[in-house]
DNA sequence: TCAGTCTATGTCGGAACTGACATATTCGCA
DNA sequence: TGCGAATATGTCAGTTCCGACATAGACTGA
């Protein structure tokens, strides 16, 4: 999935803002990855709000506490369906879901 | 996936609102569910409303015309991935897409 | 009617994603 | 400091999802 070169990037330390031109990424991934960016963030604060450690979250949709982990990190192996799911397991409104579609 | 007993339901004829307690599908699972619903029917209209076929829309996405009629259709096989990737490549904006994530 | 375009459905081999596990690291806090 | 809880990282076998292809059906205008 070419999604993954940002990510792995990303994760290496670099800027989102500069990396998307170096690597030419089309507007299209940009998006996807923005998108997946904020949904990320949205799982940890609900998470953290609902005071639920990864642990707790996992079995709450039967995942495994690396799994969150990752999903936290933004690893290159989670999907966007696997972040939705934690950001509905962990009690974010249906309001909490919208706002972290907002993209700009 | 859990989810797809609605989905095989739903293809049926059946309709969501029944289904969901007869089955005791989870509210997270419910919710799921309605979010990609909304987006399926973002994408049919994103690309209508831009006068793409489903070839090229595929084209557009580096997908096949199969898996655009299947992603339309609410197919099992089409990951939340997927259906948003299409509503980006279709053209949506990100207004568009936000609002296809209003579910109440 | 029929040719051309569009959409739907089924199948399949390979790619991507998953939970589970092991283990390392970090983080309070007494 | 050191201990327990929380989080991070790596790996792997099983499952799900993917594009591609074949083909069937639907729709439109001539």
């Amino acid at each position: 999935m070419k999604t993954n070169k940002l990510e792995r990037l990303k994760a290496a330390g670099w800027e989102v803002g500069n990396t998307e031109d170096f690597l030419q990424l089309s507007d299209e991934e940009a998006k996807l990855v923005a998108l997946k960016l904020s949904l990320v963030n949205a799982v940890k604060k609900s998470r953290i709000k609902r005071k639920l450690s990864q642990t707790d979250l996992a079995q709450r949709m039967k995942s495994s506490q690396s799994r969150i982990a990752k999903i936290e990190a933004g690893d290159p192996s989670v999907s966007l369906d696997l972040v939705v799911r934690a950001l509905i397991a962990s009690g974010a409104t249906t309001r909490d879901i919208q706002a972290a579609f907002t993209v700009q």
